[in-house]
RNA sequence: GGCCCUAUGGUCAAGCGGCUAAGACGCAACCCUCUCAAGGUUGAAUCGAGAGUUCGAUUCUCUCUAGGGUCACCA
């Protein structure tokens, strides 16, 4: 007759350290007072998703504020949906945004003294914890198939009784141990659940950081807790990972909530002290009418990437997000004309129980605030990388005309009331696209859109006067009065007001005349600041471009 | 469906028994103005419903309703 002890060692025969092994192999970490220890733990199936981000930035922001430690462990046990290379993605797009871990998993390599960070690679330790759980008697093989466990749950529902593997449902709880050592000695496949101890009838009460005291029915599901293939479900290596690498505080989604029975008993099983837990809200889009967390398959918003590829500079995501996550930073950032969140306080106390909605005028607000806080040289060097990968045409360009580019981009920059008109990186070139030659002659290629209703020999006239009487060494207003006076030699009013008191005493009004200016000049209606647009484009490009318009104007 | 979480304008939200119920984004109007952007001023817009408790409920309690989450050998 073999024993649970026969069996333990049948199964784990490589298997001789214990727990307290472990504990003393991974000790507490030698940290000041209140030092927090969070994690990000990503599956590599795919890109960053918006919602990792938050919850990175959160982790990351509760590390440093503490002088803790942040760190990444690379949840890898899922074999059939990991992507190859996404791992080393997530840690690159989490360096984009500033909030890469120093500890754990980095992509290329591991760091750190209570690794290894990549699950995959923890099958070792595991297998201690589930042998000292079966020696226990709280871990047993089962030996049920999928089709079983389907059966089971249909007999379930058809009953209206909970579904899953517990109580006189899990059948393979009272196998014998020694028909359990036969069963495997013959090949047949098998996991390994936990033997719950639980009643369903009972609840345990656990604290959240965020929502305070969260009472839920205590598990009483003999949950797998390493697969066919031993490597262990989420459940058991969040309780052992978290555990061994000293996590203090748990920062996950709250879709965990409803799992969370699962890991008490677990952490309790194994004898360990409970993490803290905080559960982030969601991030969700509005769909038909209809409120749902953001996919990664259906909105673009999803992944990050998709911003980092739109133009968002890394800091108005950032400032988005904890904007979502305390709502106070939004007037903390007014008050301190800033956004960089390492100078904000943040708060557990102070954040929304509730899914948010993604907001992207909210997030373009952020980013035109930012965006006017960088110098010109700034923003030249973020749109020199940015379109780098993703705007050739204005990568081209800028390297071409730096000087032109820093000075279109320095257009009202600075100041109270900066120009605040970009929103992310790829509005750019549509604005200050014409100040290249090139693209001056492309727009100009289908036509000038001028003011149809003003004469064209009128207008030809204006423009050569301009050309010829312009001064280019006089001040912004002083400078505006002669274009009033260039008006009114043409019989244009110095102003709407004069024009609308005896409309048909003239052409038009000086309006009128700068938009014939900016039209040859920018083969636009809008522009930046005209006087900016002369200085900039200098006099030979000015009459170069005024030329050009009146031969158009035949 | 069971369980859990949540509930103030379109969105993000202050509020913690008595307030004309902050503020921000967005929207609208006006002002400024050489266009655009910015800026300024103003405006429209909120306590999910019903019972209690109370002299008095957005605020406390219960019920309902709605939305979200979760019920895998996925995380």
């Amino acid at each position: 007759m073999a024993n649970f002890e026969e069996l333990a060692n049948y199964i784990f025969p490589d298997i001789s350290e214990t727990i307290a092994d472990l504990e003393k192999k991974y000790p507490q970490r030698n940290l000041p007072e209140g030092a927090e220890v969070t994690r990000f733990a990503p599956s590599p199936t795919g890109f960053l998703h918006l919602g990792s981000l938050f919850t990175s930035l959160v982790a990351h922001k509760v590390a440093k504020d503490t002088k803790g430690v942040f760190y990444l462990r690379l949840e890898d046990t899922d074999t059939k949906r990991e992507i190859e290379g996404s791992g080393e993605e997530l840690v690159r797009q989490l360096s984009f945004f500033d909030v890469a871990p120093k500890e754990g998993y980095l992509g290329d390599k591991d760091v750190g003294s209570y690794g290894p960070y990549r699950q995959s690679e923890r099958e070792h330790i595991y297998r201690i914890c589930i042998k000292e759980l079966m020696l226990k008697g709280r871990a047993y093989p089962c030996f049920c198939s999928a089709e079983q466990l389907e059966e089971t749950r249909e007999i379930q529902e058809m009953n209206k009784e909970i579904p899953g593997y517990y109580g006189d449902y899990a059948i393979c709880r009272n196998i014998d141990p020694s028909d359990a050592l036969a069963r495997i000695k013959a090949g047949e496949p098998y996991v390994i659940r936990f033997r719950s101890l639980g009643n369903h009838n009972n609840k345990v009460t656990f604290h959240d950081e965020i929502r305070g005291d969260i009472s839920i029915a205590e598990n009483d599901l003999d949950i797998v807790i390493m697969k066919s293939d031993g490597l262990p479900t989420y459940h058991f290596a969040h309780a052992v990972d978290d555990h061994f690498m000293r996590t203090t505080t748990v920062i996950r989604g709250e879709e965990w909530i409803s799992s969370a029975p699962i890991h008490l008993e677990l952490f309790d099983a194994l004898g360990f002290k409970l993490p803290r837990y905080a559960h982030l809200p969601v991030i969700m889009k509005l769909d038909n009418g209809n409120k749902r967390k953001l996919s990664k398959r259906k909105d673009p918003e999803a992944s990050v990437s998709h911003f980092i590829e739109g133009g968002y500079p890394a800091e108005a995501l950032k400032a988005y997000l904890m904007s979502i996550a305390n709502s106070n930073f939004e007037e903390w950032t007014a008050e301190n004309k800033s956004y960089n969140i390492d100078d904000f306080k943040f708060s557990f106390s102070k954040m929304s129980l509730d899914g948010v909605l993604f907001d992207q005028d909210k997030l373009d607000f952020f980013s035109k605030e930012v965006i006017a806080l960088f110098s010109a040289e700034e923003l030249c060097n973020r749109l020199l990388s940015w379109s780098e990968k993703f705007d050739a045409k204005l990568n081209q360009f800028l390297k071409k005309y730096q000087q032109i580019s820093v000075k279109a981009l320095n257009i009202e920059r600075g100041g109270e009331k900066a120009r605040k008109d970009f929103s992310n990186y790829s509005q750019v070139y549509p604005i200050i696209g014409f100040f290249y030659p090139e693209r001056y002659e492309e727009i100009v290629s289908n036509g000038y859109p001028f003011n149809e209703a003003i004469d064209s020999s009128v207008i030809k006239e204006v423009l050569l006067d301009f050309a010829k009487s312009n001064d280019y060494s006089l001040a912004n207003d002083v400078w505006f009065s002669t274009v009033k006076e260039l008006g009114a030699r043409h019989g244009f009013a110095e102003s709407n007001k004069i024009f609308k008191q005896a409309p048909d005493q003239y052409k038009g009004h000086v309006g009128d005349v700068a938009e014939m200016i900016r039209v040859a000049l920018c083969g636009a209606k809008n522009s930046p600041n005209l006087y900016c647009v002369l200085q900039i484009l200098g006099q030979d490009e000015v009459n170069r471009r005024i030329n050009l318009a009146v031969t158009s104007l035949k």
